[in-house]
RNA sequence: CGGGAUGUAGCGCAGCUUGGUUAGCGCGCCUGCUUUGGGAGCAGGAGGCCGAGAGUUCGAAUCUCUCCAUCCCGACCA
């Protein structure tokens, strides 16, 4: 039993001035957590039982599927990381260190390393496979920026599964299995989710699919279709292409003069003001412009490159989506300098005329997926104050491949059905993909067939973020004067408030109260502070959040019919129970 | 890493423009009395290297510079 008259816990009247988003300033108001450094929180008594129950859940749903837990060290040597290119590849993210003879060491931000290095080390065989193995242990990642309290740490839990199978097939039940259980687990945390489609970043991998918390204070963007179950992160949304048009009709492109049009607007505005240079029939809008950006990619060997990419110019570049796209690579600005070395870039006048490999720039030229063959443009003609019209695509110019790199809009055709997609934030709660043998072949981890041959197992890489979904479950499960946990992984079943004079009939009543339930398997926090006003106490119960809230209160001074009041946290409801039911009624309130 | 804001007691804030006693206020904390169904009242207390460092000055929370940290907005991820 918690008494609150000893319980290890102090709750803030005051939101904290740096807590932005619910969760934070809740969990830190209502006593479970404390900053103690950059993106790094101490779990107090509350906190550390509502993590324990939560990481609980996670492990029973991990069991029941079949997976088996096992734990790393967080501190690791440099080695295998550098095996795999990650050493370099996961850049300043990675916590590196030194031991005292100067051997480079780092904090692991994840562990497929290990993982992999563990199956080699234990297993020689296809019969072994397949074997799903997870951890539940702390990450750390140097981010650049770590907000929002627990929802972005520097140091954070994340449950991790890796799955090893000899083929393809294998892999498919492996990640349907993780699948499978991650769709038990967020039902049974009464968390919302949406599973999209995803890129899978720098841990390399192909299938890939996440699970978002629907929520405005996640920072993932997703698409989904207002039609179909179609739904992806908005990284991963492949633009549909429309049909090539045939060239046979289309008009020559001519080059005008269009002094002063830098910008998309000027130009439109500019090709809608001179008479000849209107369209026949309607006024030119910047979707019937093509806008050439130059960037410089970065890659992790420190190379650069630049690369223009064509885009109609109602649409801005989406760097997630260009960054996803370049991966590992990254992308930089192309700075006056880089026009400097590049001559035949007329800023702001740029068209497909030099672009691509094989034209003056030699700069490698990308296009969105809606330049198809037979579209006309309006673009740069590449010298000062002069545009092309008509500029038709597989006629007078051929970029050197697509990209997915343009801004998505709500409104835009669905790729799958071609209705209307709505855009949306969410938490990124779990990322679940196929890795591939991308670890299994750099850390040569091979196993024999049926031949005695060796052959090289594929993987898939699970994660979810435990440490967040805490945070996420309280910022779905909240109001304003406080959280409101879901029972499983709730501080307590019943928080019971005492209320009434100090030598008055509430108190004995509510130990008795508490001791009983306690001995009938129920978690209690009971607030037995004397010298608390009752309003402070019904305050830090609605504040903590427990889900069922018994005050023993007024009502036991009733000789005749002594009650208690049982309030339900999340709706609000209170209804008087008489003394002599409310321990059956209160344990039939916590039967699942 | 760029742009903006903010650092004063456990928490929330004032003071800074215009430098000048012992740095204030509310909450919380300690002592006593009263109070006990919606963050109580009275009285008395404790608690501060004013983010750090350097400078200007007779004198700095206050002015200057540098750093650090926090929060928000943009580029990375569970």
């Amino acid at each position: 039993m918690l008494r609150m008259s000893t319980l290890f816990l102090r709750t803030l009247r005051d939101d904290p001035a740096d807590a932005e988003v619910a969760s934070h300033r809740l969990l830190v108001r209502a006593g479970y957590i404390r900053r103690a450094a950059p993106g790094g929180f101490s779990w107090l008594p509350l906190g550390w039982i509502v993590f324990q129950n939560l990481e609980r859940v996670v492990r029973e749903e991990m069991d029941a599927a079949g997976f088996q837990e096992v734990h790393f060290p967080a501190l690791l040597p440099k080695e295998p990381y550098e095996l795999t290119g990650r050493w370099t590849e996961y850049g300043d993210n990675l916590f590196r260190l030194k031991d005292r003879r100067g051997a480079d060491f780092l904090l692991a931000p994840t562990h497929e390393e290990m993982f992999t290095l563990l199956v080699k080390d234990l297993y020689g065989s296809y019969k072994d496979l397949p074997v799903s193995l997870y951890q539940i242990q702390t990450k750390y990642r140097d981010e650049a920026r770590p907000r929002a309290g627990l929802l972005r740490g520097r140091e954070f839990v994340m449950k991790d599964s890796y799955s090893f199978d000899i083929d393809d097939a294998g892999l498919q039940d492996s990640y349907d299995a993780h699948r499978a259980a991650y769709i038990s687990l967020f039902e049974r945390l009464e968390l919302p989710y949406v599973i999209v489609s995803a890129m899978s970043g720098a841990m390399g991998g192909s299938a890939s699919e996440e699970f978002l918390a629907p929520m405005d204070v996640g920072e993932d963007t997703f698409v989904r279709c207002t039609s179909c179950d179609f739904a992806a992160n908005v990284e991963a949304v492949a633009t549909s292409a429309p049909d090539a048009i045939p060239f046979d009709e289309l008009p020559a492109a001519v080059v005008h003069d269009t002094p002063d049009t830098p910008t998309i607007a000027t130009l439109v505005d500019c090709v809608n003001a001179a008479d000849e240079l209107r369209h026949p029939s309607r006024d030119w809008t910047a979707a019937d412009t093509l806008k050439n950006v130059v960037v410089n990619v970065r890659q992790p060997d420190g190379s650069v490159e630049p690369l223009a990419i064509g885009l109609p110019g109602d649409r801005e570049v989406d760097m997630k989506r260009l960054e996803a796209q370049l991966s590992p690579g990254v992308p930089e600005p192309f700075a006056e300098a880089d026009f400097a070395k590049h001559p035949t870039l007329v800023k702001g006048y740029i068209g497909p005329g030099v672009l691509g490999t094989d034209n003056s720039s030699e700069i490698r030229y990308l296009v969105d997926p809606r330049i198809v063959d037979g579209t006309a443009w309006i673009t740069g003609a590449d010298t000062t104050g002069n545009h092309v019209i008509n500029l038709t695509a597989g006629r007078d110019f051929t970029a050197d491949g697509t990209i997915e790199a343009a801004e998505v809009r709500a409104g835009d055709a669905c790729p799958n059905c071609g209705a209307d997609v709505e855009i949306a934030r969410g938490i990124e709660l779990a990322h679940i993909f196929q890795l591939g043998r991308k670890y299994a072949e750099a850390l040569e981890l091979t196993v024999q067939n049926e031949n005695g041959r060796p052959v090289t197992p594929t993987m898939g890489s699970y994660g979810v973020g435990v440490s967040r979904a805490l945070a996420a479950i309280a910022e779905h499960s909240h109001d304003d004067i406080g959280l409101c946990w879901p029972r499983e992984i709730a501080p307590a079943d019943i928080h019971i408030v005492m209320a009434g004079k100090e030598g008055g009939p509430q108190r004995p009543a509510a130990e008795q109260l508490a001791a009983t339930l306690e001995e009938a398997g129920l978690r209690i926090l009971f607030d037995d502070r004397v010298k608390v006003s009752p309003g402070v106490r019904f305050k830090d119960a609605e504040l903590i959040g427990v889900p069922t809230i018994a005050v023993v209160g007024r009502g036991v001074a009733d000789e005749e019919n002594p009650t208690i009041e049982v309030k339900d946290r999340r709706t609000g409801d209170r209804v008087d129970i008489p003394l002599a039911d409310a321990v059956d009624h209160l344990i039939a309130l916590c039967q699942p």
